[in-house]
DNA sequence: TAGTCTGCCGCAGAATATGCGGCCTAGGTG
DNA sequence: CACCTAGGCCGCATATTCTGCGGCAGACTA
């Protein structure tokens, strides 16, 4: 939060967000500034910790995953550790929140099958009550939107 | 589908996940396979639609955003186009999918403040009953892991 | 054995990135 | 007002990387 972000950044961070891997030179021309400006902005932005990697999305059903699931997790404090040791040794679980309200925890989860999935919230019932909804389909996936 | 993901595949897969930014040059050395060949299996993972696309991950924070939540809403079947509706105008509603169970949505959302927050649940309330948790922490978000 | 297919390597020319010097402008100072 | 400085941009020469081939080796078939 040193500087705020101009217009340029924010072109920058969207062009970035729509396609990592394009070129400096094409993102150059996107922003409307030259080469040696748009890398020194984008150095600047990886230093200042405001881009924080670059990753591929994958099809989770290419990789033979044909379930999703929203799993919610009451847990009493003291299992803490628990929790991070499930999160830790289960790669299946894509993403987990803490949260306030009734749940401690939201999961989201993704599993090959049903036994595959059955395994994964088992586990996660050792340490807390839990409970799962499939995902039907998901409408949004959006990168944070750079406004401010 | 049409074919298995071999070693190599998954190798590919796993650096670009690490960091989809990095050269071919580097993605070769990294699976240990030539240049050509590394490229040409990058080019049929993404014509396979194995690879959907290169994102960058910011830090929401760096763009104002002090606040998450995850929002669970009911709605009555009738007004899915209302809902589609207000997640096409709303970017901060980052995420939405639609799940079995008492919650038809599941919604992450940022925010800059809590009257942003409230502005936004507000406008979901109008279709449909909403529960808004604010998230404390990001535990886990991994990409998809590419076992199988 | 010969034919064909698949997947890999390596090469040469084209495209991109890197590192640096220099220019311009805004803001501060005597 | 003239001068100075710092920040941000451009452009260039060199280094690195990508692209589009051709060719080779192993597996499978007839």
């Amino acid at each position: 939060m040193t500087a705020p972000l101009d217009a340029s950044d924010r072109r920058l961070i969207e062009a970035l967000q729509d396609d990592s891997r394009q070129s400096l030179t094409d993102l150059a021309a996107r922003i409307h500034l030259g080469l040696s400006a748009t890398r020194a902005r984008l150095l600047a932005l990886e230093e200042r910790g405001v881009l924080t990697g670059y990753r591929t999305e994958v099809d989770p059903a290419a990789l033979g995953y044909t379930l999703r699931a929203v799993v919610r997790m009451k847990v009493h404090g003291a299992l803490y550790d628990k929790v991070k040791s499930v999160l830790d040794r289960t790669p299946q679980i894509v993403r987990c929140l803490r949260v306030t309200g009734e749940s401690c925890y939201v999961l989201e989860v993704v599993a090959v099958d049903m036994n595959d999935l059955s395994a994964i919230t088992s586990e996660l019932a050792r340490v807390g009550s839990v409970t799962t909804d499939l995902v039907y389909e998901t409408l949004v996936d959006r990168p944070v939107p750079p406004r401010l």
